[in-house]
DNA sequence: GAATCCTTGATTGAATGGATCGAGATTCTA
DNA sequence: TAGAATCTCGATCCATTCAATCAAGGATTC
């Protein structure tokens, strides 16, 4: 798995709304500035979670987003499939984008035995966290001492 | 993380050397077509392990490859690390390729942290994996029924 | 009906990934 | 010692992906 910029963009864009989760929308712009993204790209970005229907839009003067369902039904790892694509480390141990590949022998490939390990703990760990979670972990670390915060580079 | 053909390759190769662990060295012609990889990009690959101290080359007529060091002291990370880069999924999450992001609070940035345990999940398997638990199973692979052996697509 | 904002698709430019090539260096063997 | 076999190294090529921007258009509200 690998997040580029765009799922970044899409994490956060989420976290914001909600953080901010209500009937009421959000416009573009508004999560642009605060969330440093450049505006046109979170116009694709946003456009691409409501086709996945993580989020729904409001055109017209007081238009903007919303999330489309509670942060709690929101699963990572859902949204990280819909934006980038597996979360396998190698196409032939993804669940939902399986991919041959070209070893000799598949079904005896160590190699391939070994991913399956890396792919299901990171499929773990993003199944059970929710936007729910980021936007709790958000507002946690909101409130705490940056020197604190610092865990780790 | 993410493993291209490019790790696959080194991998593989890798596996088949431990496999076949012995002074003697093994020649690129030889593992490019039991692996069923393209002798010049195997050359490239195998020179770049070369330079991670991984394997060692002897040139010339009888010339080859063989293992640097003894399978159990061949860390996979390791190899992943030097040839593809980053185990984490974000630069901004990596311990050994630390990129800052363009997140407005990078010390309060809630999907930084669940990313850090994305990170620090895959890290932990494949620290402690080496080169000679892939060649065991690879060999325990090898001699079971391919039937019995498809740990689930 | 004008202002605002979303929608859609095209396009660009840079980076990356996979792969190939050619010339050179090294070593063995006849 | 000539030459064959093999690794070494840098250059190059092509296709794809990524990040980002643009333009024209449609929808909605005031």
């Amino acid at each position: 798995m690998k997040l580029t910029v765009r799922g970044e963009y899409a994490l956060r864009a989420l976290t914001h709304l909600g953080l901010r989760h209500s009937p009421k929308v959000i416009q573009i712009s508004v999560i642009s500035t605060a969330e440093n993204i450049p505006k046109r790209f979170l116009e694709q970005i946003l456009n691409d979670l409501r086709t996945g229907g993580f989020v729904e839009s409001r055109r017209g003067v007081a238009g903007g987003y919303r999330l489309a369902k509670p942060p709690e039904k929101i699963v990572i790892a859902g949204v990280i499939r819909h934006i980038e694509g597996a979360l396998a480390p190698i196409g032939c141990v993804s669940e939902n984008y399986y991919e041959k590949c070209n070893c000799p022998d598949e079904a005896r490939c160590a190699l391939r035995s070994i991913m399956k390990e890396v792919r299901d703990s990171i499929a773990h760990l993003l199944e059970k966290t929710t936007l729910a979670d980021l936007v709790a972990r958000a507002e946690k670390l909101r409130s705490i001492d940056p020197a604190d915060a610092d865990f780790v580079i």
